[in-house]
DNA sequence: TTGAAAGCGCTAACAC
DNA sequence: GTGTTAGCGCTTTCAA
C-alpha cells in the first residue's frame, strides 16, 4: 500500500496543500464544498499524517512519556493502564520508560532519552533527590507523581502518606491489636528523610499510648513480594511476636501474608495484615486484604492534566502540588469473614 | 536551559553541520582533532538531536509500539517489561497502546494509530482474524506474538500451547486425579476454533482412557481473576465436583483458588490447581500455584528480533513462526509441602 | 476562503 | 576529510 501525503491529496482533490491541512485540523473556515473534495480525496488515498512532519514543523509530536521504576509491578502497571487512557482522551500516545530505581536511569529519563520526541513526561521520581530533579537539561514539561513533595518548582500529583499511614495503623489498634509491626522502606532516599508512612504509624501509635519497640519495625529494601516475605520471617522469629502489621505496599503485604501463612500463623486471629495500593490482587487473596486504596484514576487524570496545562501554557505555567485523595478498604485479612 | 541545533554545534566548533552529523552518528572518517573540537561543543551546548528531524530525513525514529489487550494484566507487563529491555539494547523506545481486546481498537493499532511514527509493531492478536491482519492497510513491520499462528505472511512468536494443554493435564493424571475440570475461554474467536490448550487437555483425557465430561468444561469469557472466580463457583455447585482443574491462566487459576479456598474446599488435598503464564504472582499465593511457564524472556528477544530483521531488510524480509518453549512448574497447589 | 513562500533540524548525495 | 545543496512532510505567516 502507498504511502501518501499532503500533496498527493491536494492534488487529487485539487487544491492546494494547506487547505488540506485546513481540513484535517479543522482550521479556519474551509468552504463545505471544498471540505467535501478534500475529505473525499483522503479517503481515497487512506492518507495517514506524518507525525515527525508535524512535530518537526513546530507542532506536538502528540507522544507523552511515563517513567516508573518497573512497569511489571501492578501498582505501576495498573497507573499506566489508566494514565493511557487519559492521555488517549487527549489524542496523545504513552511511551513507556522503566527506570529499575536506578540514579542514571533515572537521570537518563529526566533529560531526555528521546530528545525532543515528546512533549511532555510523567515521572515517578524514585531515587533522584528534588535538587537533581531541579536540575534537570531538559525543558520538555514534567509532572512527578508519588513520593514526597520536591521542591515548588515542578509540579507533583501525591497522596497524604502520613495520613494514610496513620489510618491504617489506627484500624489495626481499633481492632485492639497493640503489637503492631510495619514491614516497608523506613527512608525516603530521595530527601534523606523518615518515610512519611512510617510517620503516620507513629503519630497512631504514639496517640493510642502504645509502646514504641524496635523490634517490630522490619526494614525492606523495596517494595516487592520476596521484600515483604522476608521481612515477616524475621519478625516471626524475632523477640517480640507481632499481633499485626502494616506494609507499606500490596506486594510487601502478599509477600508477608504468604511467609506468616506458610509458618501457620492464622489471618487475622493471630496476625491483622494492613497493604497499601489497593491492587487487585489485594481483592483475591485469601484472606483477602485490607489496605489503603489511593485514587489511582484521580492521579491519573490529575497528572495528565497538569502535564496538559503545562504543555500549552509553557513559560506561564504555575507548578503546583496536588493531593489526591485515599480512603481504607476494611477486608479479611483484618476484620475476618465479617 | 537553550536548546541547541546541528547548527548552533557547528557554529562553536568552526566546522559544517554535515561534520556534526558525521560525528554523532560515528560515519565517514572525521579527523581526530575535528572530532575533538566537535565533541567539545556538543558538551557544551548540550545538544540532543531532533528525533523528528531525524525521523524526516529518511531515518528511522528509534520507537516501536507494543500493543497489548491491558497492560495492567500481569502477564502483559512482564513481556513489556522485557520487551522495553530487549528494544533498549537495540537502541529502541517502547510505545504503548492498549487494545481492550476491542476489534476496532486493535485494528486501528495495527493501521497505525501514530503513523509513520514507529519503525515497527509488536501486537498481541486478541480478537482480530488472520485474514484481518493480512488486509491491514500500513506497511509498518510487525510481529505478532500470543494467540494461534495466523497466516504465513506475517511474523509470529507462540508457544506449542496444545503441548503444553496436554502436559498441565497429564501432570494431573499423574497425581492420580480423575475429575479434572477446565476453566478458560473454550474457543479462539480469531480462528473459529477450539483453543489448543483445551484440545491438549482433550488429547491427555483421551489418552489416560479418562471419561469426558461435559460438567467439567467451564468456559470463561476472559482470562481474569473474576472469571476464574465465577466459574469454580459454578464448578462447585455442579453435578460432579472436580478432583483437580487446569486454569488457562495464572489469573484465572488465583480467582479459582480464592473461590476454592473461600469455600473450605482444601488445595491440593481435595482440588489440585494448575495455571498458566507463570506470572511472579504464583510463587506467592498459598499454596504456592504450579504452571506452565513459558520462556518470556526468549518470546521478547525473538519478537524483538525478528521486528529487527523485519525493520533492516524491509521488502526481502521472510516472515517466520518461531516457537518459545515451555516448562511445568510443580508447586504447591498439586503436589502439597512435598 | 484559499494559496505561496519559508523553514522546522536533520541526513543523503554529491561535490570539492 | 569536509562542505554544499536539496529535500523529507508539514505548519506558520502573510498575501491575495
Amino acid at each position: 500500500m502507498m504511502v501518501s501525503s499532503l500533496r498527493d491529496v491536494a492534488a487529487l482533490a485539487g487544491v492546494s496543500a494547506m487547505t488540506v491541512s485546513n481540513v484535517i485540523n479543522d482550521r479556519a473556515t474551509v468552504a463545505p464544498r471544498t471540505r467535501a473534495k478534500v475529505e473525499r480525496a483522503l479517503a481515497e488515498l487512506n492518507y495517514r499524517p506524518n507525525l515527525s512532519a508535524r512535530n518537526l514543523a513546530g507542532g506536538r509530536s502528540g507522544v507523552i512519556a511515563l517513567g516508573v521504576p518497573e512497569i511489571a509491578i501492578p501498582y505501576f502497571a495498573e497507573i499506566a493502564s489508566m494514565v493511557i487512557e487519559e492521555a488517549e482522551r487527549r489524542g496523545w500516545t504513552l511511551l513507556i520508560e522503566q527506570t529499575d530505581s536506578r540514579p542514571e536511569r533515572e537521570s537518563e529519563v529526566l533529560n531526555g532519552i528521546r530528545p525532543r520526541l515528546v512533549d511532555g513526561l510523567i515521572l515517578y521520581p524514585s531515587v533522584l533527590s528534588p535538587a537533581e530533579i531541579a536540575e534537570r537539561a531538559d525543558a520538555t514539561p514534567l509532572v512527578l507523581f508519588g513520593g514526597p513533595a520536591a521542591d515548588k518548582s515542578t509540579d507533583h500529583v501525591v497522596i497524604d502518606n502520613l495520613a494514610a499511614g496513620r489510618t491504617a495503623t489506627e484500624h489495626l489498634i481499633s481492632l485492639g491489636r497493640t503489637r503492631i509491626a510495619v514491614i516497608g522502606p523506613l527512608t525516603e532516599p530521595r530527601v534523606d528523610a523518615e518515610s512519611p508512612r512510617l510517620g503516620g504509624y507513629r503519630q497512631a501509635i504514639t496517640a493510642a499510648g502504645l509502646d514504641w519497640r524496635d523490634e517490630l519495625i522490619a526494614h525492606a529494601p523495596a517494595y516487592h513480594r520476596r521484600d515483604g516475605a522476608e521481612a515477616m520471617r524475621r519478625l516471626l522469629t524475632g523477640p517480640e511476636l507481632p499481633d499485626a502489621v502494616f506494609c507499606f505496599s500490596d506486594l510487601l503485604a502478599a509477600g508477608a501474608m504468604h511467609a506468616a501463612l506458610s509458618s501457620g500463623v492464622r489471618i487475622p486471629e493471630d496476625l491483622a495484615i494492613v497493604g497499601f495500593d489497593d491492587i487487585e490482587e489485594a481483592s483475591f487473596l485469601t484472606p483477602t486484604l485490607t489496605s489503603i486504596r489511593p485514587n489511582k484514576r484521580r492521579i491519573a487524570e490529575l497528572t495528565v492534566r497538569r502535564l496538559a496545562l503545562s504543555i500549552e501554557h509553557g513559560e506561564t505555567h504555575k507548578p503546583q502540588l496536588v493531593v489526591a485523595d485515599h480512603t481504607l478498604i476494611r477486608r479479611q485479612s483484618t476484620i475476618g469473614q465479617g
